[in-house]
RNA sequence: GGGUGGUUAGCUCAGCGGUAGAGCACUGUCCUCACACGACAGGGGUCACAGGUUCAAAUCCUGUACCACCCACCA
């Protein structure tokens, strides 16, 4: 006898080996079958599986195994991100543990550690997936890597095209320099966070020392910096001013005040302090007016040496000094409290310090353009719709990509420079700790993936390669066919791109799927998937994301522990909602895990009765009785909800519809009555319909809890008659719209018939064990010839031992009555009944019917309705007001007897 | 400053023009031979607010409030 409860982790363990054994998740190009392609939003090397990785990955998952199974060539391709900064991060803190750092072991040493971790590390990620029940073969040849030697070919393709195309280039510009990561970062991987600060306002004197004019900062450190006050050219505080040099404080130098139209009138003083060399709206507006740039932070975070004071101090400190100085020097004339937000690291969380400075960028007016065009065109469709809109516009009003990083672990910029012909150029500059190598100073670059061997002007052979790395969102941006091989036109790329579909969280929808989007278009010709799937961000139970500093996480590993893998997927794929963020807690799983209980008993109950000797024996026999037609009806009505769920994406309605057709329909019902049908002559053909439908059913779970259906069906396999090793590999069960069958209909009523003798029972606490007469009676004729013919349903269902059912049955003196639609139910009671309990209860009764009889006939006493009402709905109004008014009056009567 | 989504039972959410639904939680009865990770029954909602459209509005429209998120160079 098999175990109460299920226990996940022996099964989950067996099958996540032998699904991988016998590989069960590769794909190869099948010609004569639909491809059904995801590929893999890549887990970062160093990461751990968190909640966002299960629910996006379960939702992959289910995608491909029900794709697979409806017999598509369903390949959900593999890989691993190289995780630029984060990796060399993670790095960084190995190496510091063991007391050394990247500037001590070198470049070329440090790159080969990492490597070293990557080969070691690398892939454990991958096998938390495995655990989730992930389709994917994690097999070392079918894992596609960012950093790998094939990605590294797309990456250089890409780059050599956007080159090529003057898409890419190199530019001295204002960009978000984080001092901690040591690196320039793009737009996107700056976060805002808003913080409570003030608004100094300080005067700046004229060059005589009178007075001059106040300006307003957040910044008061970078004013060491300023090269001129502007102000509103309609801003009659400033009309004498302007043409006037200022004295800047603390710094002996003078800056002229000039008109820009920018300038807000309202905004503090009027009067802005512009620093071009650290502010990007300076930047804009110095650029404008040929204002010098005056750089007086690092990039190390820290003041340069002008004026020498403040040389080598952090922002914050210089920031203290230079205002006790202003104020010590009467400059500083006001202090405003402030909320205003700050530029963060998306990384480290620290301060960005806009600097100008050499990068490398991409272009991306030409490169947007086509991909709103084709989003417009609905050629990329997002799920949800609403996606569209915001997506367009981040288009639109995009900036140029910053794509180069001063970090090391990532695809080196294959740009490279001759040292001979172009020395002036390489001009060398402690910048982040790295040598620069300057573009505008007349350096020519040379585009290769390999050394060249010598330079194709002077034939020096010195070449120095361009010391930064690509934004890892660069070889990100190239996934959907760089993992195909991409240059190369290989078969694969051919039949597998464009992919069908992109899952992924929708925080990551600009940063990635957008520039995917346009990187497809660009290199391939064609958008890189038809769909893209957004679904929400896992959070706790309070809404808030889950983070390592809130200690608020939730370990899914632990979940899948606790409650097995399926139990954890179900939970989250039933909150997958609309895109909607998922309040995920412990509880949930809790649900789920008793539904992969219940369909492990039902196996359980069914397994009882199998023959020893196993044969095939589900089947859908001749000569259906009613439960059985009832029970067919209702699961092909449901496989084709599941159906119309999967190509909306909507894996809780999909997941839903099984669970209560399995549970309140199937199991509570169904099985039920199935039962005493095990003891007789017609226990064969019932245990066919059975399996029939559980086996069915099983199959329709499996994408979404591939464990305990797998272990599941491989004991019930001979049974079933199944020849397919696998679930995976048998056809998905097909539904049905409408069967036009009435059984449905007809078991309703007998449903109805059965819930009413429950609640008089349960009202009048009758025990459960307790078998109890009843009679049922009415005046429709073919209502009674469906309860004569099936009076064993509710014999079984509602306890009931001896039924009269016969037109014009008078109620016995000792019983309760209960109405259910046309059928008057009585059920004599031991003993004296409680009139007063009986009689409360049905004036409650009537009190309902009389109101609904009231909203019936008030309708239809309404001319307005009656008129413009379609004619359907007068009608089903006449009848439910004939119904009601039927049921109130039998009510009545009975009453009328009960004293 | 723009934009998007939300406001329905204690909680999480379906419903999106024709008598308010599910799961969980809660209450009662029952350890009935698949399952107490269970069965049966029950309580619980003026569908945020105000207008409008309609024979009919939780559902459509317009505002308001509150919450959340995204975008943006007001120093």
């Amino acid at each position: 006898m098999l175990p109460k409860v299920y226990d996940p982790k022996p099964v989950e363990t067996k099958w996540s080996e032998v699904w991988q054994n016998e590989k069960l998740f590769i794909s190869a190009v099948a010609r004569d079958k639909k491809p059904f392609v995801i590929v893999i939003p890549p887990p970062n090397i160093t990461g751990a599986l968190h909640m966002g990785h299960a629910l996006d990955n379960a939702l992959q998952d289910s995608l491909v195994r029900y794709e697979r199974m409806t017999g598509k060539e369903a390949y959900w391709v593999p890989g691993t991100d190289h995780g630029g900064i984060a990796t060399q991060i993670v790095m960084e803190k190995i190496l510091k543990t063991e007391g050394t750092t990247k500037e001590e072991l070198g470049r070329e040493k440090f790159l080969e550690r990492t490597w070293a971790w990557y080969d070691e590390c690398g892939d454990v990620i991958l096998n938390q997936l495995k655990k989730l029940g992930c389709a994917l073969d994690t097999g070392k040849d079918n894992v596609r890597f960012t950093m790998d030697e094939k990605r590294a070919k797309s990456v250089f393709e890409a780059f050599r095209n956007l080159w090529e195309k003057k898409l890419i280039y190199r530019g001295e510009r204002m960009i978000n320099w984080c001092t901690h990561c040591g690196t320039a970062l793009s737009d996107i991987e700056v976060e805002y966070e808003e913080e409570k600060s003030k608004l100094w306002h300080i005067h700046y004197p004229l060059e005589d020392g009178s007075r001059g004019v106040v300006v307003a900062t957040t910044r008061p450190e970078t004013m060491l910096g300023d090269t001129a006050v502007a102000v509103n050219p309609d801003d009659e505080r400033y009309t004498t001013m302007v043409g006037k040099r200022l004295l800047l404080p603390l710094t002996g130098r003078t800056i002229p005040v000039i008109y820009d139209s920018e300038v807000d009138k309202a905004f503090g003083t009027g009067a802005v302090k512009i620093t071009p060399a650290h502010d990007p709206v300076d930047f804009a507006l110095g650029q404008r007016h040929g204002l010098p740039i005056m750089q007086v932070i690092s990039f190390e975070g820290r003041m340069t040496a002008v004026p020498e004071k403040y040389a080598g101090k952090s922002v914050q400190a210089a920031r203290k000094e230079i205002l006790e100085d202003l104020k010590a020097g009467e400059f500083l004339e006001k202090e405003e409290h402030y909320r205003h937000s700050i530029n963060k690291c998306d990384r480290c969380h620290q301060n960005i310090e806009p600097l100008v400075s050499e990068q490398w960028f991409v272009k991306m007016k030409d490169l947007s353009a086509p991909a709103i065009a084709a989003v417009e065109k609905d050629e990329v469709k997002f799920y949800p719709s609403s996606w569209k809109k915001p997506f367009i516009e981040w288009l639109k009003n995009m900036q140029d990509w910053c794509v180069s990083r001063q970090i090391w672990w990532g695809h080196r910029i294959p740009v490279w420079y001759c040292r001979d012909c172009s020395a002036a150029g390489l001009k060398m500059s402690g910048q982040g700790g790295l040598s620069r190598i300057s573009f505008k100073e007349g350096a020519k670059p040379i585009i290769s993936f390999t050394k060249p061997e010598k330079c194709p002007d002077c034939g020096g052979s010195g070449l120095l390669q361009d010391p930064d790395v690509l934004d890892t969102w660069f070889s990100s941006a190239l996934w959907p066919f760089s993992v195909f091989g991409w240059p190369d036109r290989t078969e694969e790329l051919e039949y597998y791109y464009p992919t069908s579909v992109l899952v992924t969280g929708y925080d990551i929808l600009y940063i990635w799927v957008a520039r995917m989007v346009m990187s497809g278009i660009e290199h391939m010709g064609r958008v890189p998937f038809r769909d893209v799937y957004l679904h929400g961000i896992v959070r706790d139970k309070r809404g808030r994301k889950m983070s390592k500093s809130l200690g608020n996480g939730i370990d899914p590993l632990a979940m899948m522990e606790k409650y097995g893998t399926d139990a954890m997927r179900f939970t989250l794929l039933s909150q997958a909602i609309g895109g909607k963020d998922i309040p995920f807690s412990e509880e949930d799983v809790v649900g789920g895990r008793n539904f992969v209980n219940k369909i492990y008993n039902v196996s359980r109950f069914i397994q009882m009765h199998l023959p020893e000797a196993p044969r095939p024996m589900a089947s859908v026999p001749e000569n259906l009785e009613l439960a059985d037609e009832w029970i067919l009806e209702r699961y092909h009505k449901t496989l084709e909800e599941v159906r119309i769920s999967m190509a909306d994406y909507d894996m809780p309605a999909a997941v839903g519809a099984l669970y209560s057709f399995l549970w309140d329909e199937f199991c509570d019902w169904y099985l039920e009555l199935a039962k005493p049908r095990l003891e007789t002559a017609d226990k064969d053909r019932t245990l066919g319909l059975l399996l029939h439908v559980f086996g069915g059913t099983l199959k329709a779970l499996h994408p979404f809890m591939p464990y305990v259906t797998e272990e599941i069906f491989s004991g019930l396999k001979p049974y079933l008659g199944s020849d397919k090793p696998f679930l995976l590999k048998e056809a998905y069960p097909r539904g049905a719209k409408n069967s036009g069958g009435t059984a449905d209909a007809e078991m309703r009523k007998l449903m109805s018939i059965i819930t009413q003798m429950r609640i008089v029972r349960a009202q009048f606490e009758i025990s459960p064990t307790r078998h109890v007469s009843a009679l049922v009676t009415s005046a429709d004729e073919t209502g009674l010839e469906l309860v004569q013919k099936h009076q064993d349903y509710i014999k079984r269902l509602a306890k009931v031992e001896k039924l009269d059912i016969a037109a014009g049955l008078a109620k016995p003196s000792h019983a309760v009555t209960a109405l259910s639609g046309a059928f008057n139910i009585y059920i004599p009671v031991d003993g004296v009944i409680d009139l007063d309990k009986e009689r409360g209860r049905l004036a409650k009764e009537i009190e309902k019917l009389a109101a609904e009889l009231a909203v019936s006939e008030e309708l239809l006493k309404n001319g307005n309705f009656i008129s413009h009402a379609p004619r359907e709905e007068v009608e089903k109004i006449t009848l439910r007001r004939t119904d009601t008014e039927g049921r109130l009056n039998r009510l009545k009567e009975i009453t009328k007897d009960l004293s």
